[in-house]
RNA sequence: CGGGGCAUGGCGCAGUCUGGUAGCGCACCUGCUUUGGGAGCAGGGGGUCGCAAGUUCGAAUCUUGCUGCCCCGACCA
């Protein structure tokens, strides 16, 4: 860490719709030169040298200002995706009762993952591992007619498991940010509409990340039947192998304009009738019959969402029931839908990297862009360097401005690590000739243009 | 939970076998020289050697116990 120049006053104009510009000198930003021991996967290994996050301890972490950042892009992106689809927010505690638990019989199934936790008067609580059991309760409390059905409720709030073995950085941690939604219907037809809305919701909200998740048949449980996908994106340190047809690689996520309200089958039938499957629901007749050679792919992928139909498991043992229209009492129909927020993190970084450093899609990206003063203390590269950060702070873009004295080399290698998706370099020679050098993090193409060029270039729409 | 490994300054490591009171690179501070892809010289600051007990004149080093962390496997967002 550096703090070189003497601060000066924070105007509070510097804040843009998605957070603050920066200072590098005053910011916080702990880089590592070399690769901590204990980091194995490159997403574990460039959050820690980018000044992302800290281990707390196993598989529980702290997330650094850069870090912080990230995460809070992708919640918002997420939130944006499932209130589009109708659901609707709210925030549940992480500590929860027992007695929940032994209501739908899961206190005693879960087993050790549950983190089980007494209070000061000797009461079992525990560390919420998910909310299916709260989120009933609630429900059942509140809601006593058909007419109030469906209902989607989401949260976006720390969960925490006991993993036997906590690995690979955030992407399997303990402690996690997760996004559960919980749907409510009358019936088990509604609920797969219900269930549809979020297979689609599910496909825009990664896609805006620049990730291609594909969602490939999971496990159903009791309840059988089609009702449940992962969603999963594919880089080689994915922990599970998948199968599935190459199509799928090349599909488009649905418009933003998408109805909800419209039947959805076939949208989510061209996904689904194309072969996908973990190495758990792998069926290799099938997948050599459906699939013709040049189109398999076999490979290995990152579970960053899971979504799932359960009928009347949870609200039938704990009472969850609506009067119909002819008075009859009917237990309510529910689907739980979640992504892994934390994990995604690392995710992306698995699936957007380099030799230098984290390569960030526009969306995620903790600023936009990177403004270098190569001569920090020159009239000439200062004075440009202050009027262009003022400038991009005005027009709402997120600048991290390296205004420290280090030297040209370690300022180009922080940028490369910390993965801002524009680099605009200002030296003293470019100054001689008004010119800024500006940088693509992604492709690596340079071009030298002007000052008001770049600012046009820098304020355009995103083009992820 | 089974198997393997590690624990010495912020990060990476040497020193442990053969006990003698801690060292290297990076990072950090000061000065000078440098300055467009991780600079050079000089001078500095920072470590209960994971914890506890034991052996010994003396323990980072030997013994015992404990703890934490990492990797492989089975399980999971």
């Amino acid at each position: 860490m550096r703090f070189h120049s003497p601060p000066s006053p924070r105007d509070p104009s510097i804040h843009s719709s998605k957070g603050p510009s920066m200072r590098l000198s005053q910011y916080f930003l702990p880089i590592l030169r070399e690769n901590p021991k204990e980091a194995e996967i490159v997403s574990h290994r460039l959050m820690l040298r980018a000044g992302m996050v800290r281990q707390s301890s196993a598989g529980i972490y702290s997330w650094l200002p850069l870090g912080h950042k990230v995460l809070m892009n992708i919640q918002r992106i997420v939130e944006e995706e499932q209130d589009r689809a109708g659901a609707i927010q709210m925030l549940m505690p992480t500590i929860q009762s027992a007695d929940l638990w032994r209501a739908s019989g899961r206190y005693d199934d879960y087993g050790k993952e549950m983190l089980r936790i007494t209070d000061r008067h000797g009461r079992d609580m525990l560390y919420g591992p998910t909310n299916e059991e709260q989120i009933t309760e609630i429900f059942r409390n509140s809601v006593k007619s058909y007419k109030d059905l469906p209902r989607n409720l989401y949260h976006i709030q720390w969960k925490f498991r006991d993993e036997i073995r906590p690995r690979f950085g955030v992407m399997r941690g303990r402690e996690f940010l997760m996004k559960d939604a919980y749907s409510f219907d009358l019936t088990a037809k509604d609920g797969r509409h219900s269930y549809q809305k979020m297979f689609a919701a599910y496909l825009r909200t990664y896609e805006r990340m620049g990730l291609k998740a594909i969602p490939m048949a999971a496990e159903t449980g009791p309840i059988g039947g089609d009702m449940s996908h992962e969603f999963i994106i594919l880089a080689d340190t994915g922990e599970s192998e998948v199968f599935c047809h190459r199509d799928l690689i090349e599909m488009q996520a649905p418009p933003a304009d998408l109805d909800f309200n419209a039947d959805l089958t076939p949208l989510v039938s061209r996904w689904t009738d194309k072969y996908a499957a973990t190495i758990e629901m792998h069926e290799p007749e099938r997948f050599e019959r459906e699939v013709p050679e040049d189109k398999r792919i076999a490979a290995r992928g990152i579970e960053v969402g899971h979504i799932f139909f359960f009928g009347d498991k949870y609200s039938d043992p704990m009472g969850c029931r609506v009067q119909g229209p002819d008075g009859a009492q009917l237990t309510v129909q529910s689907g739980s839908y979640g992504i892994g927020v934390s994990r995604l993190a690392g995710a992306i970084i698995e699936a957007s990297h380099d030799e230098d450093g984290i390569i960030w899609p526009e969306s995620v990206a903790p600023f936009k862009v990177g403004l270098i003063n190569l001569k920090a203390g020159d009239a000439g590269t200062d004075g440009a360097c202050e009027d262009l950060y003022g400038k991009l702070q005005k027009a709402g873009i997120e600048v991290l401005y390296d205004d420290t004295s280090e030297r040209a080399g370690a300022k180009f290698s922080t940028m490369d690590l910390i993965g801002l998706p524009w680099q605009l370099v200002i030296g003293p020679r470019g100054v001689k000739n008004g010119e800024a050098e500006i940088k693509n993090r992604r492709t690596g193409e340079k071009q030298s243009l002007s000052f008001e060029e770049s600012l046009n270039l820098l304020t355009a729409p995103a083009q992820g």
